[in-house]
DNA sequence: TAAGATAAGAGGGACAT
DNA sequence: ATGTCAGTCTTATCTTA
């Protein structure tokens, strides 16, 4: 544990010293046990769970070996006696109950050290298959520990929850990636990701930015290699559809295509449905039924 | 060969019980 | 909490132009 004592006096109880606890990222008060600060920012996650592996290897013991017995529960019993049964006097009781406090603290850091530990290794894992940048990531440990914070790892997987904060992170910050694609890199199925990933939208009120079928034309066109001029007529038509209400509710990705293959009979473009299911990720079925209900607004 | 049709099935939202 | 229902999308297979 890496402690550094300051000479500050904590502004709460007026002694101190003051510690600092750069193994858990707080400042607390040696004697009264006040937490002064405790907000670790992403950089000192960074620090410790990605830049820390050769340092650790070369200390010895890895973390949670070397953490294993550290704790002083074992230690401490919970009856306010010494071990001839006399009652504590209250000075003492008092001594007694902060180094509880302490002891607490530092076993709920380990849990959460530890799970963040294993999140983010299985992170770095995916965003290198995915070649996401380091934003995605950093986006991504910051929903995983407010997920975290939340409650919302109980009865789950830390596996699902990551994988789903790096969905969400996608989204946010408008990394085209699938549901699929991130399924494939994990070890987990499309729809586990998806009932996690809406778990976290409704528990952490994310706001993603509402996906609109004409910003979609333009990733799919260019996939398929649609010209722009086909692309324009593609997005009239999903305005005037959108105008008529007649699309609401469905997957903005379907609309995107089938107004793109719309558009492209329209202009004499000779693009398969096939091709564009492909790159739009749905299917051609799906194509077909939204190019029925689009057909009157060309 | 591309497009269309049909059927079965999955998964989730809404709503009631 | 659990069940049901309507609506959406996918997968698979067959037919049509």
């Amino acid at each position: 544990m890496e402690l550094s004592i300051t000479k500050q006096r904590c502004p709460i109880c007026g002694r101190g010293p003051v510690i600092m606890d750069a193994n858990e990222g707080e400042v607390l008060c040696s004697n009264c046990g006040s937490v002064l600060k405790d907000s670790l920012t992403y950089d000192d996650f960074e620090q410790r769970v990605f830049s820390s592996d050769d340092k650790e290897s070369r200390v010895g013991l890895p973390t949670s070996l070397a953490m294993h017995d550290r704790g002083l529960a074992t230690m401490i019993g919970s009856d306010n006696e010494d071990a001839l049964g006399k009652p504590f006097e209250l000075k003492m009781m008092k001594k007694i109950e902060r180094i509880r406090i302490w002891d607490r603290r530092s076993q709920l850091h380990e849990n959460i050290d530890r799970n963040l530990k294993q999140a983010f290794t299985e992170l770095r894992r995916m965003v290198d298959r995915l070649n996401l940048s380091g934003i995605v990531m950093e986006r991504a440990a910051y929903i995983y520990r407010k997920a975290l914070k939340y409650g919302l790892l109980k009865g789950r997987s830390i596996n699902e929850i990551i994988t789903a904060s790096l969905y969400a992170a996608c989204r946010e910050l408008g990394m085209n990636r699938t549901l699929k694609d991130i399924a494939k890199v994990s070890f987990l199925k499309r729809k586990d990701i998806a009932r996690c990933y809406r778990l976290l939208l409704k528990e952490l009120d994310l706001r993603m930015p509402l996906s609109d079928p004409i910003e979609i034309t333009s990733k799919i066109a260019n996939e398929a290699q649609i010209s722009e001029k086909t692309r324009r007529r593609a997005i009239e038509i999903i305005r005037r559809a959108k105008d008529s209400g007649a699309i609401t509710g469905k997957d903005p990705n379907s609309i995107a295509a089938a107004a793109l293959y719309l558009a492209c009979k329209l202009e004499n473009e000779s693009k398969t449905q096939e091709v564009i299911a492909k790159a739009s990720g749905v299917t051609e079925v799906t194509i077909r039924n939204r190019y029925k209900a689009l057909k009157k607004f060309a």
